[in-house]
DNA sequence: GTCTTTACTGTACAAATGTACACTAACAAT
DNA sequence: ATTGTTAGTGTACATTTGTACAGTAAAGAC
């Protein structure tokens, strides 16, 4: 029989099958998701998977993913004249969540509408990562409350007054005083091309 | 015995399962973690969770959340006094990772270099996410290889010929001819404001 | 009170599950 | 050629699974 130690491969199905689902199946169903023909080769991928750090068991002894299951490869920017072969995959990999969020119990997605902040790079439907209730230092991206509705704008210190500026030069500066009320400091952004 | 159709702490339960977890267990061990004493008790609180649309079936038959399942009350967070509700955004994906990406396999985070899309919002330091081998059309957002390196532009057809069109004016329209070598399609986009 | 409904219990059972074991084909090294 | 290793197959079996069905306690309606 093949002599293919394809992990990576069934790794991919599995990847797949579970953004889809969210759920992984059992071996049954799994036996047809992986191409093999017997649920006892299913236990030995899922095995292997598991020694490489990919699964694991949950209490209930089902399989479940582990972080490493959400890596995502990071290829490689500037590719050198060698071309797409190391343009495919890099050493590196990273979750995004890992990436973007380190305190979840503090840390939401706040839409973005309006565009005073297009010239930083920020548009209408993006969502910024917002951690709540962080330090703010001048520069830094910040959601304010203002007349009770929140406000996307830079921080910054004017004759030692705390004031928000938007990127956008049309929209004025807000001179708050000191009933600046800080939402949360801005600390990532995404956005979907999608649809 | 107790008539509390009390299916909201229930599916606090199975949120609290599936996030420690990411896998819900099948109805035996779940009979512990929902506190009932029967199988038969599990189903009916799956099945109405079904009908409530907080879980569905997977083809194999496994039981698995859906969208819903993963909203989050309004309350979370401490919100200030005459805040809109609309802010704590409510109808969020468990994890940016799942609403960012569709095809984990075929997914790659390309880091940007240079300013050629700065008006289209694209910074450098950011990081494009890149299906590959997905079908572009005109207007795409594309990753392409140019002369050994990856390039970040817009698809466009100009007399029946595809060029690619930098977001930033200083740069010329590349037209590849039919040499046109794509890397991916760009489906997402995250930026971190840290350090 | 007497119905009716509801949320669960307990039992039963066919079907599916996970795993152990023996077996086999393909490859590598000597 | 022989040997050893590897990645899978196929079978067998005890256990678990999901579900159907009858039964029961609690609450509301009348």
């Amino acid at each position: 029989m093949p002599r293919a130690p394809n992990d990576t491969a069934y790794l991919a199905k599995l990847q797949d099958y579970y953004a889809r689902w969210r759920s992984l199946p059992a071996y049954g169903p799994l036996r047809d998701v992986l191409g093999l023909a017997s649920r006892a080769g299913v236990a030995q991928v899922l095995h292997r998977l598991r020694d490489s750090g990919f699964l694991e068991r949950t209490p209930a002894g089902r399989w479940t993913p582990t972080a490493r299951f959400f890596e995502r490869p990071l290829a490689d920017a500037p590719v050198p004249a060698g071309l797409p072969v190391s343009a495919t995959d890099s050493g590196e990999a990273s979750s995004i969540d890992a990436y973007l969020i380190r305190h979840p119990s503090r840390t939401v997605l706040v839409p973005v509408t309006g565009d005073s902040m297009l010239d930083a790079g920020i548009h209408p439907g993006d969502r910024v990562i917002v951690e709540r209730d962080a330090p703010a230092r001048p520069g830094d991206l910040v959601v304010a409350v203002i007349d009770g509705e929140l406000t996307l704008k830079t921080l910054a210190v004017e004759n030692g007054e705390a004031v928000l500026r938007p990127a956008n030069p049309a929209y004025p500066v807000l001179r708050p005083g000191d009933r600046l009320d800080l939402f949360g400091v801005v600390v990532g952004l995404i956005r979907s091309y999608r649809r």
